[in-house]
DNA sequence: GAAACCTTCCAAAACGATTTGGATAAGCCA
DNA sequence: TGGCTTATCCAAATCGTTTTGGAAGGTTTC
């Protein structure tokens, strides 16, 4: 409604005058600004955000696009990731947005949206997989984003947070071997996620170094998919006391399965995730798991992006922190 | 990079007809026209949006405020609001962003921020409360809005869907009544938002018209606060033999203090709970619950948000749906 | 008292698209 | 041939800001 023009008319002054005087330039008087600010407070004047964004070239947005298609993910994770970052963003002018996006050929079509029609000032990529083209694309173009997870290999430096997957699921498995197991099977999410490699990676190692054989089983990270490696797992006698999973879910699915199959949690088979999601807390028992402290990370990835924005080179920009073990109630000694 | 004048320039036309070609009217001929996609095509133009924002009036953009901070609500849900309602958007050519905001004097300002700026052309409102500013915000204005909730008294009239959780609730306790239980509790929501109220009143009818004693305690939605009803509840001989719950979070923690109280669920009590989240189908037992089918809402609402922004009335846009009850094992006849 | 400086304001030019209101040329009819 | 359509194209205005490059008038400086 109102617009600067009739605020200014109404003023009987310049545009230009009011816009500046808005702004808090130094060249307005103090009266004049007083009466500006005044009448645009009366008016409940508010800047057309299309025309600012046209003129200043950037949009005040940032945006988080969510791959959501096959079964819920992760989300809890990512609104709490959302709250992280708001603070930050909203300080230095942004507002944070978040897009769900079915993945595949259509999520590259949001991106180029985004990206080429400037709808937004910069990205952050969540859920990265080993080769990913989402990050193969923003590469090609100059535009700033930044990475919660990391790809394998990808020709170029970008910014990203990760958790130390590899390490944190090697001292996952010498912690149950510390408490006496020996048969520790991982169920493990399909090799396209890029964190299930390195959580298979650190799983392996520790084992090994151990001088026992891995058991992997590959499967969707959700709780059927954890019934599912949890079904197949257990039936047998030589069944395994522990199982080390790669999310939550999948722990919970495969708990459910312990049960099913008339076992106990942790006495007969500890169970182990990775995520530390709400539910987690609640389990029966509560699940033993870990985490990438979320507030650090959302708060550090919004000052990198914002870091970008401004221009910033990307080296230096690259971070794998270390896993926060969260030790409950779904792990303990094996039985005799 | 690429602007409808670089590319009008390359081909020896003017903006206009670029333009006009790439919109599809009818006054350039096919050659032209072929002839322009084709070398946008090739330049990847896509339209600045902010420039077609500015001319349009219109920002292609609705917007979901999801008010996030006391604790983590049900987030799934809204995730999931956004998967229902992201296709027919997309289809109008709406981009569908969620916006998490601090509840409170600051929600508020989002609000103006983004109707006032023109930030977005619709707005979904979430997480209603009885006497919801927001809502008589939106009222004042002419901008189109719809609602997943209701208000109880809000002098206006606004589209909005909701599911009938009087009826549903009072369903639910006749069902625990035609198990055989009678001392039936109520572990309800605060009331100062808005649904509480309602399943609260379909529990209290259920319970008077089968002349028992309604017993309600109010606690925060969220699994702690159902674990501190349920040691509030649980501990003295006579106590409920069912509880049904506001939502499934307070389920989850009332089924965690049962457990702690060294009673079963659902052989000593029975829980129900409400929302069907995706942790209720892998809890132990599984959660009997009820919910708002979910599709079909975040469908009709974004129908009911296109018809506004083409002007409609909203009149007839009130819908009180009937909800779904999910039967699953936290429920059972009580012992003897 | 003239030159150099502030202080305070503003006209006009962007930003990049869409849309209005023709202009031009070609085709058609009588 | 002249008048009337029709098919194609385009110049210019517009959306509402921000920003550039002064201008006008009053003060200070020497």
């Amino acid at each position: 409604m109102s617009s600067l023009r009739t605020l200014a008319e109404s003023l009987g002054l310049s545009v230009t005058t009011v816009s500046r005087a808005l702004d808090g330039y130094p060249d307005v008087s103090r009266k004049t600004r007083e009466r500006v600010t005044a009448a645009a407070e009366a008016a409940g004047y508010r800047p057309n955000a299309a025309a600012r964004r046209l003129r200043r070239g950037s949009a005040e947005i940032v945006t988080l696009v969510l791959p959501t298609a096959q079964g819920r993910f992760n989300e809890p994770l990512y609104i709490e990731l959302m709250r992280a970052m708001g603070e930050p963003f909203a300080k230095a002018g942004y507002d944070l947005t978040l897009m769900a996006s079915p993945p595949g050929e259509d999520e590259l079509r949001t991106y180029r949206r985004l990206v080429e029609g400037r709808r937004t000032d910069g990205l952050i990529v969540v859920r990265t997989r080993p080769q990913d083209p989402r990050i193969e694309y923003l590469l090609g173009t100059d535009f700033p984003f930044v990475v919660m997870g990391r790809t394998s290999a990808q020709p170029g430096i970008f910014p990203f947070v990760d958790g130390d997957g590899e390490q944190g699921f090697a001292d996952a498995t010498a912690h149950l071997i510390g408490l006496g197991h020996k048969r520790i099977a991982h169920v493990a999410s399909p090799a396209n996620l890029n964190y299930a490699l390195f959580r298979r990676a650190g799983y392996e190692r520790a084992m090994t170094a151990a001088g026992l054989t891995p058991r992997v089983v590959e499967t969707e990270p959700d709780e059927d998919g954890g019934f599912e490696a949890g079904r197949f797992l257990l039936p047998t006698a030589d069944h395994p006391t522990a199982v080390l999973c790669g999310t939550d879910r999948i722990a919970m699915g495969v708990m459910r399965a312990v049960r099913a199959a008339g076992l106990n949690v942790p006495h007969d088979v500890s169970v182990i995730g990775h995520d530390n999601l709400p539910a987690s807390t609640y389990s029966d028992p509560p699940l033993t798991t870990m985490e990438l402290p979320i507030t650090e990370t959302g708060a550090r990835l919004a000052e990198m992006l914002l870091a970008r924005i401004e221009g910033a080179s990307p080296e230096g920009m690259q971070e794998v922190r270390p896993l926060r073990f969260i030790q409950r109630g779904s792990t303990a000694p094996p039985k005799l």
